[in-house]
DNA sequence: GACATGACGGCAG
DNA sequence: CCTGCCGCCATGT
């Protein structure tokens, strides 16, 4: 069903940390969906916006803020990370390998800090 | 059913 | 590094 796989790229969405990003790509090879990156964007896009999901933290695979224009109903996705002291410089995420998050890697401590 | 269009990614060249 | 091209899959014409 297709509502299960959104509500499973919303929770992984949720598990993000403040101040980290991942990517589409990620997202989609953590569900077993390898190649389904693009509907990881897609799930996002169903989002109604301002959305309680830290849904500004999924950029694309090189760090660029693709998703940029659904956020036209609430604060820009530029605005959402810089409060978390990520800097942008031309729609590109600085030091975007540092601040890459892996669900592959990171899933089972984050599921430990709940 | 055919076709176009995405918040994508991998792989040439 | 950048540019196409292709595979991917849901949705809208």
């Amino acid at each position: 069903l297709v509502t299960n796989f959104l509500q499973a790229v919303y929770e992984i969405v949720e598990l993000i940390p403040t101040g980290r990003v991942t990517t589409y790509g990620a997202i989609a090879h953590c569900l077993g969906s390898k190649q389904g990156a693009r509907m990881v964007g897609w799930a996002l896009s169903q989002l109604h916006y301002p959305t309680p999901y830290p849904a500004h933290r999924v950029v694309n695979r090189h760090g660029i803020l693709t998703g940029k224009k659904h956020f036209q109903t609430g604060p820009s996705m530029e605005a959402l990370l810089l409060a978390e002291g990520i800097l942008i410089k031309n729609d590109q995420i600085e030091n975007f390998e540092a601040l890459f998050w892996d669900p592959n890697q990171e899933i089972i401590p984050a599921l430990l800090a709940l």
